[in-house]
DNA sequence: CACGTCACCTGCGTGC
DNA sequence: TGCACGCAGGTGACGT
């Protein structure tokens, strides 16, 4: 489910507290429960349990799609896939088992409170480690980091000839953005999803890094997107204007929005306002 | 290099 | 109602 923007709300709200708890930075972790050991990535389980407890939280952040908390004496990294969600529980019982169904792992605080790991459909990923750049080295930029600029988003998107679509969900090539907002995003551009990236004006490219930016900012003020029975309570979804919107008019030419597959992923986009490149 | 396919999982909506 | 099927916010390993 989560991309930048609904990972973005999970960190902020971990860190001021609201994701059913109150914040938990500096809370101390006493225990640990794993339910479904193949959520952790590294170490084994037992290893895991035996350097995470006694540790503290220090401060949380996010890269890419990736959660990264850190505390006192490693890193754990999180990602939650599609399915993947993280709550806070206060005053909880001993945990031995699940407190809701999908649970998979939890961390208890010395207040008794504790942060729950919960991903119905098992793709989450957890990691405790000394070195994130094993995780996190692959990646390329952050989409809403100034530091990068048109210019070189340019040279980027030149120095491959692939789609759009796919390109830009490639977590190599820019880091964070999943199907919901490569869709938006290229609808805010005007670029139709198989356009090859190499085919790109540098104003095309100038407006595309605009328009990613553009649509995840909207997505983190609305607190992400909510859809399907995933509850995450934000409201992005009210802004979508193509994502899903298959069979209705596009909301700024009114050509009906059509939905393709591409890269295995269904891809929506206007094929009016979104025209491929001939040449 | 760039694309397609499959695997990993569970649950929901649709249509017969 | 039951049941098959297609679909879902992600990613990586392969094959061509």
């Amino acid at each position: 489910m989560p991309e930048l923007p609904e990972v973005e709300t999970i960190k902020r709200a971990l860190a001021l507290g609201g994701r059913g708890g109150a914040s938990i930075l500096n809370r101390r972790i006493t225990a640990a429960h794993i339910y479904w050991p193949r959520t952790l990535a590294s170490p084994d389980v037992v290893s895991f349990i035996d350097n995470v407890k006694e540790q503290q939280i220090v401060n949380i952040q996010r890269r890419a799609k990736f959660l990264v908390i850190n505390l006192d004496h490693s890193k754990l990294i999180i990602h939650l896939r599609m399915s993947g969600d993280i709550r806070v529980a206060e005053q909880v019982p001993d945990l031995g088992s699940p407190l809701l169904p999908h649970d998979r792992l939890a961390l208890v605080f010395e207040n008794n409170s504790a942060m729950i790991f919960n991903d119905t459909r098992k793709f989450g990923r957890v990691w405790l480690t000394q070195d994130p750049l094993e995780i996190l080295g692959e990646l390329g930029p952050e989409p809403l980091d100034e530091s990068l600029r048109p210019e070189q988003f340019w040279e980027m998107l030149q120095k491959f000839q692939r789609q759009l679509k796919p390109l830009l969900m490639d977590q190599h090539f820019l880091a964070g953005m999943g199907n919901i907002y490569t869709d938006e995003a290229l609808f805010k551009a005007k670029l139709h999803p198989l356009t090859l990236s190499s085919r790109l004006s540098l104003n095309q490219a100038a407006l595309l890094l605009s328009a990613i930016r553009s649509v995840l900012n909207e997505g983190i003020r609305r607190n992400g997107a909510s859809i399907d029975w995933v509850y995450r309570g934000g409201d992005f979804q009210n802004a979508f204007n193509v994502y899903q919107k298959d069979g209705e008019p596009c909301p700024v030419c009114g050509t009906i929005i059509q939905r393709m597959v591409v890269g295995q992923r269904g891809t929506h986009f206007c094929p009016n306002c979104q025209r491929e490149s001939i040449n």
